[in-house]
DNA sequence: GTCTATAATAAGATAGAC
DNA sequence: GTCTATCTTATTATAGAC
């Protein structure tokens, strides 16, 4: 993401704030120009078109998502405390930034190729396999009967789908129990808490 | 969702096709005519704008969401007997339809006002609350000390959030995992099993 | 590199005949 | 109710001056 000149860095910040907000389709290259302080041409002098200023920032996206999934593994060798890390951590992470959730989503609904292939990209160029990493981590805990045998893969997305689904749900959860504000920091050290509980009961022999 | 006329039903078919597709933004009033077998003009004959035929669609699926929703519910008051049930038929219900989800994070990305006003609408209709009935539920479960004590509302959260997440994330998934067909019957009894075992587990006394 | 002006076209909406 | 033809506007994209 380095970019050559403070302009073309410009567009892509205003590119990002605007797609992450109206999703391709909705998203209008005069408005981006706008937030840019830029025209139009000058838009498509940088980048063609907009679907490769799309495609551009849809990189940076799943990259800098997959970092955060990244970010929220720790080397700490301990289970419960390796599972209360990767919890906490990665719900910090997406409570930062809710919208890369939905927009990578919102992607995955026009098909999905583009996020696959980004996705392959990231994982060529990479030689740990994060994913995989956390396999093993859980594979081994049972391996030496700190917890129960569970499918790795499963709980992984068990994790997963509990942390963000406050976050991508949130106007549906607030007007189903009118008590809750999803972005309130009592929420969240809530639902973190809950969620490790649940799981680490769920787990321990 | 009774239309007067077969013309006016064909129209909401085709157009819940393409909304689901393609969203709001990306859908086209050219392609639904096509799909309905008729044109342009009809389209606005019977809906006065896209707006508003969009807003039909939404209405629909909302309100076949919930329900799907409310058909996961069961009388039983066992309650192991009860939580499998919610996560089996759950699960099924949103394999039966998994566009709706992503259609309804869709519409929430777009502000969410109109998903709001729409489960108010649908709330207001409706005297028993569904959500609140399954709260109910786990309260009694842990003051009869069946379970131990949990946030109703965010164990419900995580039912959900698991229950969802590998349906609205399976190209992601299926690029990380190549071995996993989300698809296949043998993932979702996995993904049943595995989620009822970790709740059970991380709940009970 | 950056701008103004404009082309080219796509898309929602309507008029008016049948 | 249904169609063809057409209007109107929004939007991506480019030409050409500076």
């Amino acid at each position: 993401m380095e970019y050559s000149s403070e302009t073309e860095k410009k567009i892509v910040e205003a590119a990002t704030t605007v797609f992450l907000e109206k999703g391709m389709d909705g998203a209008r290259m005069e408005e981006i120009a706008r937030n840019a302080g830029i025209n139009k041409a000058l838009l498509h002098y940088y980048f063609r078109s907009k679907e490769k200023l799309y495609q551009e920032v849809l990189r940076n996206e799943v990259r800098h998502f997959y970092l955060r999934f990244f970010n929220s593994i720790s080397p700490v060798d301990e289970f419960s405390e390796f599972l209360k890390h990767f919890i906490y951590n990665y719900i910090d992470q997406i409570k930062e930034n809710p919208q890369v959730v939905r927009f990578i989503f919102w992607e995955i609904g026009r098909g999905g190729k583009l996020v696959r292939s980004v996705l392959r990209e990231i994982l060529s160029n990479q030689h740990t396999r994060i994913p995989h990493l956390i396999s093993d981590k859980i594979n081994k805990a049972i391996a030496e009967k700190k917890i129960r045998p569970v499918d790795p893969q499963h709980l992984l997305f068990s994790l997963i789908g509990m942390s963000i689904f406050v976050f991508i749900a949130k106007p549906v959860i607030e007007t189903l129990f009118e008590d809750i504000d999803v972005n309130s920091s009592s929420f969240i050290e809530k639902r973190k808490s809950e969620i490790f509980n649940l799981v680490w009961f769920g787990l321990k022999i």
